[in-house]
Parts: structure tokens; C-alpha cells; sequence
DNA sequence: GCAATACCCGACTAGAACACTCAACTAATC
DNA sequence: GATTAGTTGAGTGTTCTAGTCGGGTATTGC
């Protein structure tokens, strides 16, 4: 079991999506500045993610991503599996063989864990985090943050 | 969040001394052949069982090591961390300050990820894992491995 | 048609971590 | 004093992360 930057990153990307979502496509540039993520690494986890069809492409200018669907559709653990982010514990991998063959002392320990991973993360859609008010505020943080640089810019 | 082949080690050397413990000391090279795990990396990971306090040594022909305390008193939780498998799934480590010193969309989160994680593994002890009938089975197999190995042995 | 926009794609890389391995040492027992 | 068994530190091959770079191609507006 790993979770790394790519999966966070892929989730706070995909959340930024649907905050953000609603006029019209949102460019990875967008994204990029506002996250504070490498616009490179995102083009890299949104082929994945559009492989997955969990978001949709728009290509040319005005273009961008949006959500493939309806935020309350698409659960953080979709997301994470999208990018090869296994939430899988185990050693073996399911197959229950990872002692010469044979199962290991602990595999049904991992393959609970497991479980319990996937049902949290299950039970969380795009559409739950939006609703939360922490989500709200530091979204809200983070427009004017946007907006004081692009000011800034145009100034100096 | 990582979960480690490391992590897993441990708990199941740990399980192994919970099992084979009531006799006396268990030696490393015991443990490395019944889970079929290198003897220096356990080595390595029993050093850090050790600094955590929960196993003790005993030296000498006849020596190996024993549980610190009683198996009911032992978390995975604490196993894992032990040997420095964070559960922590935030990327800021929990200081809430991953992006540019400010807190990120998702902090909440993963926080509320590795609480729950924590919960699961802190409730787990050696001796509920001990009591567990696949756990049960599962030893009684290695048991009679090692025995018909070691009489192989002789043999050849 | 032409240029600008923005997605698309593959290759490459520094650094970190994992999963070991090796060698030498000390303490305890018989 | 020989054997057993824990203790320690250093080194190593491999894999993965978290990027970077450089070039594509499709779409739009002039
Ligand atoms: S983890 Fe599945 S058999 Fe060991
Ligand atoms: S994960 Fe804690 S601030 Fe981003």
C-alpha cells in the first residue's frame, strides 16, 4: 500500500475541477497555479485520469478538462486507483500466495485493512468534499490568493 | 502513507514470537525460516523493535528474543510505527502547512484517512491476531513445514 | 491560412527509498 | 575457549517518485 503526492495531487486536482468547474473547462494551467502543482507532472496524472473517463478533454483555445461526471458520482477512491495508486495492503496482491506459494501468517490482516481503506475512501465523492466548509474556506483562500498575483503581475 | 514490505515484516516476526514465544526465546534464524524472511533484514528491524521497547534480548546460546510484554498489550499500530512506517497520510506531516506554509484542499482529508487507519491497527492486538482461526491454521502449516524441512535436512 | 492556445506524448533524470547483503564485534553459555 | 546468537555499521542493486524537457497535434479566432 502506497499514498503518495500522485494520488493527493490527482484528488486536490480533481477537487479543484469541480470547484471550478461550473463555467465551463479548466485549463491545467489553472490548476497548476492555484494547487501549486508542476503543470508538467499534471498533463502526466490527467492522461491517466482521462484514460479512467473520469474527466473529459477540450482541446484548443477556451479549451481545458472538465469532470466526465457528476461530482457526487466520482469517489476518492476511483480517483486514486485511476493514477495506479493501489489501496491494496497485501503483499500478494489478492492472490493469497506470497510465502513460497502459499498464504502468509498476516494476509487476511492486510486484506482487512485493505477493506476498510477502500470503504472510506469509497464513501467519499468529489461532490461530498465540496459541501464540507473547510474545503469552502480554503478554496476561498486560495481565489484571492489567485487573484492578488495576477494583479500583482499586471502591475510589475 | 507507506505500508511497506518493511511494516509487514515486522508484524509477522512479531506474530511469529507471539506464537512460538511460550517456550522460551525465539532466535532470529527460527523466525527467518518458519516466514521466509532474511535473517540480517530482520535484524535490522528487531533493532528497532528493540529501541521501541517491545521485544527484549537475551544473548548467549539459548538466547533469541521474547515480547516485552503481554501479546494483549501489543498494537499493529504500534509494530508499524516502530519501525518507522508512518500511518500518517497527510503530506504536510500534520502541521497543516503543505502548501506554501498555508493548508492545502485536502488536508482534512487525510487526516481524517490516517485517524482512521490508526483506529483500525491500535484496535488490532498480537492476541486477538493470535486468536484468529486462519492465523491458527496458517501456523500449524509453517509448523509442519519446518518439521518435515528440518527432518529433510538430516536426511540428506 | 496563420498564429495562438492548450491538450498530448514520450523520453529522460536526480534523488530517495526499499530490501536486502556483508563483515566485524560483543555477550553468554557449556 | 569454542560455539551460539544478538549488535552494529556500511554498502549495494533495484525500483519508484516527482518531476523536467521537447516536441507534437487539434481547435479557435483573425
Ligand atoms: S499478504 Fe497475501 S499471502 Fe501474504
Ligand atoms: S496535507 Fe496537510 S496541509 Fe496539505
Amino acid at each position: 500500500m502506497r499514498l503518495t503526492t500522485k494520488g493527493r495531487y490527482a484528488v486536490t486536482a480533481m477537487l479543484d475541477l469541480a470547484l471550478h468547474g461550473a463555467a465551463g473547462p479548466v485549463t491545467l494551467a489553472d490548476i497548476a497555479f492555484r494547487q501549486g502543482i508542476s503543470q508538467n507532472y499534471l498533463e502526466q496524472l490527467f492522461g491517466k485520469l482521462k484514460r479512467a473517463r473520469l474527466v473529459i478533454s477540450l482541446r484548443g483555445p477556451g479549451g481545458g478538462y472538465a469532470l466526465a461526471c457528476k461530482p457526487e458520482e466520482i469517489s476518492v477512491s476511483a480517483i486514486i486507483s485511476s493514477v495506479g495508486e493501489g489501496v491494496d495492503a497485501t503483499r500478494c496482491g489478492g492472490t493469497s500466495d506470497c510465502q513460497d506459494g502459499l498464504i502468509c501468517l498476516t494476509h487476511e490482516l492486510w486484506s482487512d485493512l485493505s477493506h476498510r481503506i477502500d470503504e472510506f475512501m469509497s464513501a467519499i465523492s468529489l461532490a461530498s468534499l465540496v459541501a464540507r466548509d473547510e474545503v469552502k474556506l480554503v478554496s476561498h483562500r486560495q481565489d484571492c490568493d489567485t487573484q492578488r498575483r495576477i494583479e500583482a503581475r499586471a502591475v510589475g
